[in-house]
This record gives structure tokens, C-alpha cells and sequence, in this order.
RNA sequence: GGCGCCGUACCCAAGAGGUAAGGGAGAGGUCUGCAAAACCUUUAUGCACCGGUUCGAAUCCGGUCGGCGCCUCCA
């Protein structure tokens, strides 16, 4: 079956059709590991995750890389000179270099927490300078750099088709709207590949290099890694919306003034989390981390939960309200499934009925429709309450949607059910208080279960027990 | 100022020419000692607004209003 991706290079949905027939080859922009990444850079990762599942369900052998940004760039807004690595530095009292492994660690933390793969290969700037270094080279002796005030540019002027995936060419770019330009650089958009005059103090990752000692520009790193994990031609590269214009633009004139050919065939972008009726950004605070969420008594999946329920090329409005709905909603589905699953065990997928299989084609051809989970979740919901299906075929279709969705959900299915002895004893002591129609005993120890966090469910079959979620 | 995207029920959100998916929340009911849970019913003749095209428009075209993003590092 086919899956089809919307396009940010000539923007419009197309049959995915990778270079080998079964492999893909997809890199995925990282996190710039200066500070705890936000739940809206979350959702971008977590759309890429759902486009490698999604393509792996479809049977493709997905290589899967990605960068980790560990050289320091600038901060945000009005910026005008630190470091991020190093204000991060400074912030904590560590090393850039500590900083660097600290937030790593936290973002691997976050995405293992959402179910988000890892990548095949998670690839550090700082690890890949020679690599860079040799990017450079091939462009200089392209002649498509030059060098002003010590540092080494690339000159956007000699790359034909600048900004086309952008649509930079229909703009009127206001260049220096909000931040000066440099004015040794002989055109706005020409980018740095290598700077050895450091706007920064006290720089200190730095590297020697044929034009001086000094450190990369950030496009580089990107073009350089992907080329050297995924080779010089590759299927998808994704990343958030705001890398269009100028750093997915930098990359492909950089990728493909030195190789001379078609670096990348589909860009794949998400949108953003809005909140507050704006995005979600650091340099603003105006944003939540994954571990705020949970201090606020939400699980991750509640989060992952969210972002499906919207298309990745939308909007999303970030509330208390839709969190908490998506947390409901979540929260449903697996009491269903936990019912169906004390009931009896998982259908073998391989003897599926037909309706069963009905509705994961449905599901297939909804995430196949440039990833569209919406539309997979209420497949989801609508196969849930057909009353034309057993609890096994229901189970089992669910699990397999779960290869996608990543929910968690055959684990969430089984609860664990184990009681302490004296919550034990009290629930006992209230059937017995229900035998003798004494109701205000019973009463007054079904709330004291409450207290302990245990809700009871009276039911024709006798009462079950549930821990308040 | 330029470019791009969006406006669907109380909230979130699919749908993109053929008569409004799904979830959350609310209301009524069945069951129950009471609850809870479950189940059933229910909530947009309507898709920001105004025109136009069409047998037919949330869907296409034009305009108006409103929101967001990018043009700067950024998911």
C-alpha cells in the first residue's frame, strides 16, 4: 500500500517512493543540548516518530539518524552575543562539555519516556569537526565561499537555486528587521561555515582548521553527518517548521553545491505547539518541560496521546483543558482494554476475522495518508465499540495500531493488581458490612479505601477494585 | 512591509466538491441500597463573515474580519 507525505520542496502530498525499494534513509534534526528540551520540541520528535513507525509498519527497513548540537550557537532574542553552550555553562557552573552530556542525557530520558525510538545513530557535532572541515574544503575548491573579517561564508549568490523549497524568491526579505546584519558579508543570506573571529568571549570549544583555529557554523553540521550516515543522496530529512527558511535552506545549498546533485527527495515539517496564544520558546519562558507535566500528575503517554489527536502539519493549541481531555480520553481506553483483557487474551494476529481486519486497514490507509492520526484514532475508538467484535480481535487489533501509536497500551492493558493486605482486609470487611444491609459501615469504608486511593466498582459480578488514576 | 498557514459544536480535532469522523465535557435514561463504572439516548440544516462558480460548497474563486508562524538562533 501506499503511503503518501506531504512535501515541503514543492509543497504538495506525493507517493513516497524511497531510492531503494525496502530501505529508508531519514534524518531527523536533534536538540541543541544547552538547556531541558520543551514539550513543544517534544512534539516534533514526536511526529518524526510517528513517520519511522509509520513507514516500518509498512514494512520498510527504516536508518534512522540524527544529530545531537553540541557546539554552542547563539541565545535568543535580541541576541547579540552568548554563547549557548556556554550561558548554559555559566548557568549551572559546569563545563560546556558536562552541559553538553547533562542535557543529552535529559532529552534521552524524555523521548524514552514517549515512546520515541531512538535513533540508529544519534551523532555529535563536536565528534564530526574533520567532517565538517572536509565539507568545506569541497566547496572551496567549488568556489562557492569566501573569506570576510576571518570568517568563511557561502556565498548564496553562486548557488542557482537558493531558498526554492523556501519560496524565498516571492519574498521581500527584510533583512535586518530585527537583528543587524553583518556587513562583512557580501549578500544578507550568505550563512558562516567556519568562524575564527568569534563574536563570543571566551570561547572554548574550538578546533584548528586550514583557515585558523576557530568552530563550525550549524548548518554544517547537518549536512556533513547526514551525508556521511545516510550517503549523498537520501530519502527524507524532517525537522520543525521553522527550519524552512534558513536552516534547511543552508543545508540543501550547502549539500548540494558541494556533491553537485539532489541531496534530499521529501522534507517533511512539523508544526508547532502553541501556547498562550503563541510558541512555545525558551528565550521567552513561555514553555513546559515533559517533567513538568508530569509533576503536575499527567503520564508522557498523556502527552503522546495529545499530539495524535491533531495533524502534525497543524497548530496546536497547548491547554489545561485539552491536556487534561487527552488524559480522560487516554484513561478510557485502557479501562476498556483492561476489561477485555481480564476477560481473556489477544486473538493471534495471523487468524484475525474480517471485520477485525477491516478496521486495520482502515487504520492503515489513515496513517499512510500523510500520517493522519486523527483519522487512525478514531478508527481506533470506532473499533473499540462495534459490538460485532470479540474482546480478542479487539485486543489484538488494538495492539497492532499501538506499533504506531506507541501507547504503551498492551502493558497498560494488564494492572497490576496487587493489593496491600490491610486494603485488602477492609475491602473484605465491606462486603461483609453489604451482606448485612449495614450501608453505613459499608459507606464510611468505601471512603476510607478512597482515602487510600482505591476506587471500588460494585458490578452484577461482584466488586472489582481499581487504584484512582 | 513581504511570504506561508489557519478560522468546523462548550473544548480539542478529522473531513477538502455529494450532504458534518473521533475524543473530552455536559444533559437525560437503564442498572444499583447509594455511589462508581458500564451501556443507551442526546448536544453544528451547520463549518468566521459577505459575495460568486456549481444540479450540489466546510470543501473551489474573490473580498472582509480575526488568529498564528517565518523573514533572527529556534521544534
Amino acid at each position: 500500500m501506499q503511503v503518501r507525505l506531504f512535501n515541503t520542496f514543492g509543497r504538495e502530498v506525493q507517493d513516497f517512493v524511497p531510492i531503494e525499494p525496502d530501505a529508508v534513509g531519514m534524518y531527523t534534526c536533534g536538540p541543541t543540548v544547552y538547556d531541558y528540551a520543551h514539550i513543544g520540541n517534544m512534539r516534533t520528535y514526536i511526529f518524526e516518530d510517528i513517520l519511522r513507525r509509520t513507514l516500518e509498519y509498512t514494512g520498510y527497513k527504516v536508518r534512522h539518524v540524527m544529530n545531537i548540537t553540541d557546539v554552542g550557537h547563539l541565545t535568543g532574542d535580541e541576541d547579540d552575543g552568548e554563547d549557548k553552550m556556554l550561558e548554559g555553562a555559566r548557568r549551572k557552573g559546569m563545563s560546556v562539555w558536562e552541559i553538553a552530556a547533562m542535557y543529552t542525557n535529559a532529552f534521552f530520558n524524555d523521548t524514552d519516556r514517549l515512546h520515541i525510538l531512538r535513533p540508529h545513530v544519534a551523532c555529535r557535532a563536536t565528534e564530526h569537526i574533520e567532517d565538517m572541515i572536509d565539507l568545506i574544503r569541497r566547496l572551496e575548491e567549488k568556489g562557492y565561499v569566501y573569506i570576510a573579517n576571518g570568517n568563511v561564508f557561502f556565498d548564496t549568490g553562486k548557488f542557482e537555486s537558493y531558498g526554492k523549497m523556501a519560496l524565498l524568491d516571492k519574498q521581500e526579505l527584510r533583512a535586518g528587521a530585527r537583528i543587524e546584519v553583518d556587513t562583512t558579508k557580501k549578500h544578507p543570506a550568505d550563512f558562516a561555515l567556519w568562524f575564527t573571529n568569534s563574536k563570543f568571549e571566551h570561547q572554548t570549544m574550538m578546533w584548528d582548521s586550514p583557515w585558523g583555529r576557530g568552530y563550525p557554523g550549524w548548518h554544517l553540521e547537518c549536512s556533513a553527518m547526514s551525508m556521511k550516515y545516510l550517503g549523498e543522496h537520501f530519502d527524507i530529512h524532517c525537522g520543525g517548521v521553522d527550519h524552512i527558511p534558513v536552516h534547511h535552506t543552508n543545508e540543501i545549498a550547502q549539500s548540494e553545491a558541494a556533491t553537485g546533485k539532489k541531496w534530499v527527495n521529501y522534507w517533511l515539517h512539523g508544526e508547532f505547539l502553541l501556547m498562550n496564544q503563541g510558541k512555545m520558546a525558551k528565550s521567552t519562558g513561555n514553555f513546559l518541560t515533559l517533567q513538568g507535566l508530569v509533576d503536575s500528575g499527567y503520564d508522557p503517554e498523556d502527552f503522546r496521546y495529545l499530539c495524535l489527536g491533531a495533524h502534525y502539519r497543524s497548530q496546536l493549541n497547548f491547554s489545561e483543558d485539552s491536556m487534561s481531555s487527552a488524559r480522560s480520553s487516554r484513561r478510557n481506553l485502557i479501562e476498556r482494554l483492561v476489561r477485555l483483557r481480564e476477560a481473556g487474551p489477544p486473538a493471534p494476529l495471523e487468524k484475525l476475522n474480517t471485520p477485525a481486519r477491516e478496521y486495520l486497514d482502515e487504520f492503515a490507509v489513515a496513517i499512510r495518508d500523510d500520517l493522519n492520526m486523527p483519522k487512525a484514532l478514531s478508527v481506533l475508538w470506532n473499533m473499540m465499540k462495534d459490538e460485532n467484535l470479540g474482546g480478542g480481535e479487539k485486543l489484538c487489533a488494538a495492539f497492532a495500531m499501538d506499533r504506531v501509536f506507541a501507547l504503551d497500551l498492551e502493558r497498560a492493558a494488564v494492572r497490576e493488581n496487587t493489593l496491600d493486605r490491610s486494603l485488602a482486609a477492609l475491602i473484605e470487611k465491606r462486603e461483609e458490612a453489604r451482606r448485612n444491609r449495614d450501608y453505613a459501615l459499608a459507606d464510611s469504608l468505601r471512603n476510607e479505601l478512597a482515602g487510600h486511593g482505591v476506587i471500588l466498582e460494585d458490578t452484577a459480578s461482584g466488586t472489582r477494585w481499581r487504584r484512582e488514576s
